[in-house]
DNA sequence: CGCATAATTGAACAATGTTCAATATGTGCT
DNA sequence: AGCACATATTGAACATTGTTCAATTATGCG
C-alpha cells in the first residue's frame, strides 16, 4: 500500500492526469476506466475519489489540459508574423496536425457527452474563446469595415467548419483519408470562405 | 416467455431498431443498453444476440436508419426547384432542423465511435455519398468551369463545416444557444463560402 | 400422444463507476 | 520510548454493463 503522505493531494491529482491523458493517448475514452488510472500511479480506486469527485471530472481536467496544449500551439504560430490569409491557414494547419497527431486525446474533447444540465467550467469556456480569439485577430483586418459581432461570428463560424472536417476526417465518417486530405479539404473551406469574406 | 414464433426473427429485428430508437431519443446512447432493449420488445438479452452480433451492430443499424430519413428531408428539399445558393441554404436549414429536432438520434452517429479496424459497413457509406451528391448538384451550377473533383471536394468541406458547426451548437461546446443562432452561424459560413467559390 | 427440433431463457462472467466501513500509518504528547 | 489519536488509504460491496451458452420450454410432426 502506498504509504501515507508519500505523496500530496496535490501529486496525486497530478500524477492522475497524466496517467489518464497515457491511457486515453494509446487506448481512447473508452479504455480509461477508474481502475487503471488508480493502478498505473500505484494507490487504489477509493484514492481517485478523494482527488475528483467522479470520473467525468477526471476527463474533464484531462481535456481541459488538452485544450490548453492546442492553444498553446495556435498561439506560438499566431504570434509569428504573416499575412492574414497565410495566418488563418496556418491555424488550421496546426490544428489539424495537433488533432492528428493526438488523435485520442483530441477526440476525448468531444467524445465526453455532457449530463443535459451540466454546464461546462468556466476555465473551459475560457480556452474556447481564447482560440476564438486567435482567429478573430487573423480575420480581423480582412474585414475593416465589420463589426466585432460580424467578425466573431466569422471566426466561429469557419473554425466550427474547420473542426467538422477534421472531426469527420479523423473519426473516420468521411470517405476520405490521410492527413494531407483533411489539409486540403481544410484549405478548400478556408480559401473559399475568406475570398467570400474579404471586402474590394 | 415470448412463446416460439410469436414473432419472425425479421420481426423481432425491427421491433428491437425502433425500441432502441425510442430509448436512444429518450436516453440518448449512454442510456441504451441491451437488457433494456430486449425488456422493452417483451424478450430477454439472449434473444437480441440470435438478431444482432452485438450492440454495436444494433447501434450501426439504428444510425442507418436515422441517416435515412434524415437524407430523404434532404431530398425532398431538395427537389423543389431553386436558385443554388438557395437550394444549399434550404439544405443547411434542414439539416440543423434535423439535428435539432432529433438531437439524441442524430448525435448518436458521431457518438458512436468505431474500432479502429472497423471498416464502415457499405450502406452507411453510400448514405454518406448520397447526401454529399445533393450538395454537388446544388454547388455545380455556380462553378461551371469546376472539375467533378473540384465540386466534390467543395460540397465536403462546405458540408462538413455545417456539420461542424450543428454539433459544436447541439452538444453545448460552443458559448452559443438555440437553434437560430446555429441557423446564423451555417449561413455565415455557406454565403460567405459560396461567395468566394462562384464564378464570375 | 410423444418425441424431436428449435426458439427462448436467464444464470454466469468479467468489467464498469461509486461508496464507505475498516485498516494501516504517521504524528504528537506524555 | 510508548501510547493514542487522527487521517490517508484501502478494498470489499453494490448495481449495472456486454456477452455467452447450457438448460428449459413450446411447437409441429409423425
Amino acid at each position: 500500500m502506498a504509504r501515507r503522505s508519500d505523496h500530496t493531494r496535490e501529486e496525486i491529482h497530478l500524477m492522475a492526469l497524466e496517467a489518464a491523458e497515457a491511457i486515453a493517448s494509446q487506448e481512447g475514452l473508452s479504455g480509461l476506466s477508474a481502475r487503471k488510472v488508480a493502478s498505473k500511479i500505484g494507490y487504489t480506486v477509493g484514492t481517485l475519489y478523494l482527488v475528483f469527485r467522479n470520473l467525468d471530472d477526471l476527463i474533464l481536467q484531462v481535456n481541459d489540459r488538452t485544450l490548453s496544449q492546442l492553444y498553446q500551439e495556435m498561439e506560438r504560430v499566431s504570434a509569428k508574423p504573416k499575412k492574414p490569409e497565410a495566418c488563418i491557414l496556418a491555424l488550421s494547419h496546426t490544428y489539424i496536425e495537433f488533432a492528428s497527431n493526438n488523435t485520442a486525446r483530441w477526440s476525448m474533447i468531444y467524445e465526453h457527452v455532457l449530463e443535459d444540465d451540466f454546464v461546462l467550467p468556466a476555465p473551459f469556456q475560457q480556452q474556447v474563446q481564447q482560440m476564438f480569439a486567435l482567429v478573430e485577430n487573423a480575420l480581423r483586418p480582412l474585414g475593416k469595415n465589420k463589426s466585432d459581432r460580424e467578425i466573431a461570428q466569422a471566426a466561429r463560424a469557419l473554425w466550427s467548419g474547420i473542426h467538422g472536417i477534421c472531426l469527420l476526417a479523423l473519426t473516420r465518417k468521411l470517405d476520405i483519408a490521410g492527413i494531407d486530405s483533411v489539409q486540403d479539404l481544410a484549405d478548400t473551406l478556408t480559401v473559399n470562405f475568406l475570398n467570400g469574406f474579404r471586402e474590394n
